[in-house]
DNA sequence: CTATTTTGGTTTATAATATAAACTAATTTA
DNA sequence: TAAATTAGTTTATATTATAAACCAAAATAG
């Protein structure tokens, strides 16, 4: 029987930043709209997602008095991505 | 950046329906259903969607007086589940 | 200057999707 | 012969994704 995705993660887009977070130090939410190529509303809505469920930290501060979003990948978050890729092999044969 | 993921492949339970026919000759409802888990109400909607997507065929006979329906994948549902494999290995990285 | 556009977002409304509930029809089984 | 089971379909609803509308500050144009 398969097993379950974790639907967080079974996403485009929440799939795609865990992807781009994973592989850098912290991501600013520009640079993420840019690489998943979302509109800003859709990528604030996601990015809260991740937040509650602890996969990333988000740090909003200013840069000047502009707003600057910041994230990060959250260990959780790193076991949540390797589990579902795990899970996910399942479906896709290796 | 990153690519688009099929919409109809990206479904937990379309996924593992395209991932269990893959590799078999063709499945019946009844198994497949077993095999996935789903209410027969989902699995009947969902396999209807790929059925148009021309990514299985359907075929809707009878043994006995009982329905029997079974599946089978065509060669553009293997190109498209190929095609998605590839696109998502992009995002969980090889 | 000051009006308009752009940047960097958030909030909220809507469109799309997944899923279950309700239903049909035939078939066992009690 | 009444009740439960099998094998589904159809339809309603809950969930989710996504965009539209909005806000505040800053940069740019006239």
């Amino acid at each position: 029987m398969l097993k379950e995705l974790d639907p967080l993660l079974h996403s485009q887009l929440r799939l795609g930043v865990m992807s781009l977070l994973i592989s850098v130090e912290s991501a600013e939410f520009t640079w993420l709209r840019e690489k998943t190529n979302s509109s800003a509303g859709n990528l604030s809505v996601q990015l809260d997602k991740l937040s509650e469920a602890g996969y990333i930290i988000i740090d909003k501060s200013f840069k000047g008095k502009k707003p600057l979003t910041t994230c990060k990948i959250t260990k959780h978050g790193i076991k949540a991505f390797e589990e579902y890729v795990n899970t996910l092999k399942q479906y896709i044969g290796k």
